[in-house]
DNA sequence: TATTGTTATACTCTATAACTATA
DNA sequence: TATAGTTATAGAGTATAACAATA
């Protein structure tokens, strides 16, 4: 991530870097108030609104390894948060969801949260951020494609 | 980060996160190898092929707060990658570069990171390059902004 | 045998704040 | 008084692999 002229890439990669960790900060700036960690409000969020679904589902939502989610959530099942039960049809898989509580979180804090970021896009038109939703788009299925590929060996 | 059809944003943030991740798991997959932790190598990346730097200036580059950098500095000591040595002109601060043997790594070591991640960039050209830098640093620079306010409580 | 999830281990990073030594 | 960096503390995430229960 340094200079390095004859790659034009390169100062991609580093914009990319420096605006996720700008939202990082900002987001991380309200979630700290909340009293949770951004893997924490990442599984909050990805449970609001949803019946809930299992920890594997999860895990790939949030990007989550298994071995640390368990730890994430026996955090947020601590706080009444979410709430852990056996699936019927398949009994090694767990069922997680929001707890009442949790649901009423997440129904007041989310809305804060998009209030929090939100007037960092006011000087952005519809345009602008289905351009940067698809370019976005395109390079992610890059960076994946390329990962599998050294995955594979090739 | 969930549906909220009325936040057209949204999107937009879900797929930075994802992009990011991405980058970073693909980022990872050869810095593992390596025996560094991403932030080792963004210290190792930060110091290569300048003449080194005080703690201050390498913890605003790397956004790595001044008190994880001196743990993150301690392995890369251990290593043999980096040195310390007192400031002259200001013997509050530690000057902190590169060994021989960190920059012989270094020198090995980015070329192949490049190598690592260069292919998934090879569909776009250079107007896409330059629109992803600048529509990401339009996006950085409107998250700093409102991080800022919301720091000094606007 | 394969899959889901937990446990175990050891490390690394993180936030925060107190502390030191210089300035 | 202010700044640069270290230290101290406590917590949280991470990778990895072994493991139990179930399929």
């Amino acid at each position: 991530m340094t200079q390095h002229p004859k790659e034009p890439f390169l100062p991609v990669l580093r914009e990319l870097a420096r605006t996720f960790q700008a939202f990082e900060q900002l987001s991380a700036q309200h979630i700290r108030q909340l009293g949770l960690t951004p893997p924490q409000f990442d599984v909050l969020a990805t449970l609001g609104n949803t019946p809930g679904m299992t920890c594997k589902e999860l895990s790939e939502k949030t990007l989550i390894t298994k071995g640390t989610l368990t730890g994430v959530v026996d955090r947020l099942v601590d706080k009444g948060i979410v709430s852990r039960a056996p699936l019927e049809h398949d009994r090694r898989s767990v069922f997680i969801a929001l707890t009442r509580h949790g649901d009423t979180l997440f129904q007041q804090v989310f809305p804060e949260h998009i209030a929090h970021i939100k007037h960092a896009f006011k000087q952005f038109d519809a345009s602008d951020l289905d351009r940067f939703q698809l370019d976005l788009k395109r390079m992610r299925l890059a960076f994946s494609t390329t990962l599998e590929r050294h995955r594979n060996a090739l």
